[in-house]
DNA sequence: TCAATAAATGTACTCAGTACAAAATTATAT
DNA sequence: ATATAATTTTGTACTGAGTACATTTATTGA
């Protein structure tokens, strides 16, 4: 059985810190749950949360990073999936290759089940999370072409990187909302899974003849 | 020489509003483009343009709708270009030469110059631009999605011809950010144009082959 | 216990966007 | 022409996110 640190241990800070930054955060999302994004102002959030206005903008810049707080797994992941590869394997097929890991893994997200369902019916209801998502969205794109760029030793501007990067994160994009689409309309979680990872073979069939003479594919 | 119409036809309501509308318009991107657009506030304009606030949010939704307001002759090109193409040709392949086309005509920031350029910039500076133009992506890849489907006979729906959307669209948006960066860098327009259009046949390729088996290729 | 540091909070502000009503303008029918 | 209807313009007052800055409160290390 695990003792809870000595209360004067010197990151007694840090503890009380990320503590209200997760009642803040949890509080949050149980809101925006219950009622939708664009109905819960801040004001409530603080308020339920037992915080002062100021403290909720102090843990969270925007209010949607309240409710995105796990794109930093996703980048890691990418990262993670470009740098550690078996260079024999192809930098667009280990990313294609990560896809079917994370599904079988049931990343965050990568479940088709009512869990994510309410996820995605929440931020469809947003157009302030919809904006959000696709600033991710963009963000991951750069990420992407850098750690391709890099993988090859290329500079990080190259337009080949840009175009692989922005051929699969649309693969992705479109792979992730059809499946959610279909769990939607369907119920059908194999169902969701396969369209899931169809669409994405058939990317990366796409980004690897749109790279055939660079060393991407 | 040609003269108004009479000052007494039914329609000077509508000319008065469309004059009013302009007037806005250009007022607002002298503004945005000489101070960087979140440097602009919506009461400056107003008092600019001599109209009331009002009058703005009567005439523009949004005040990035001020902005960016040719994009509905984007939307008819790729309509136009998905229903008036020869039968033959698949539909990926219209759209690429589609992008031909604009390129050779010199389309609306499909010319490589410092007119286009510092409308970029302007873009570039300011993330409620850049966020309002991933949402016209989002609204063309939706477009051109529904475009794909219904000239093939099939549902709107459908995931291939998502994933068609979506893979052309990622090539038109790095064609475009890349050409035009490439101009920003070297000012050759001549060079911005071959890249523009060699990522845009890369991307074809690509779509192609992820469409191999369906009506889309 | 005292001084330094960092977190939480309060106050007051800016700005985009909305709701609603009133005023001004233009169209239409008699 | 003139009354009336329709539309555009405008003013007022509001909401809500986000920021600047100062202050208080709690934690830390000496």
């Amino acid at each position: 059985m695990t003792m809870p640190p000595a209360a004067n241990q010197p990151d007694r800070r840090s503890r009380k810190r990320l503590a209200t930054r997760r009642t803040i955060s949890a509080v949050a999302d149980r809101l925006f749950f219950e009622r939708g994004f664009d109905n819960v102002t801040v004001d409530e959030i603080a308020a339920a949360a037992d915080v002062g206005r100021m403290t909720v903008f102090n843990h969270f810049a925007r209010k949607e990073d309240m409710f995105f707080d796990r794109d930093e797994e996703g980048r890691e992941s990418l990262r993670d999936a470009l740098r550690q590869r078996d260079p024999s394997v192809p930098p667009v097929e280990a990313l294609r290759l990560l896809a079917h890991q994370l599904v079988r893994e049931q990343a965050p997200y990568l479940e088709f089940s009512a869990r994510s369902e309410s996820f995605i019916e929440t931020v469809k209801g947003s157009e302030t999370l919809k904006a959000r998502a696709r600033a991710i969205r963009g963000e991951l794109e750069t990420l992407v072409a850098g750690a391709l760029a890099e993988c090859v030793g290329r500079d990080l501007n190259d337009p080949d990187a840009h175009l692989a990067a922005g051929l699969l994160l649309a693969s992705w994009t479109v792979a992730f909302i059809q499946a959610h689409r279909t769990f939607h309309e369907t119920r059908d979680s194999d169902k969701a899974t396969a369209l899931f990872l169809a669409l994405i073979d058939k990317g990366a069939i796409g980004a690897t003849a749109a790279m055939a003479g660079t060393p991407y594919a």
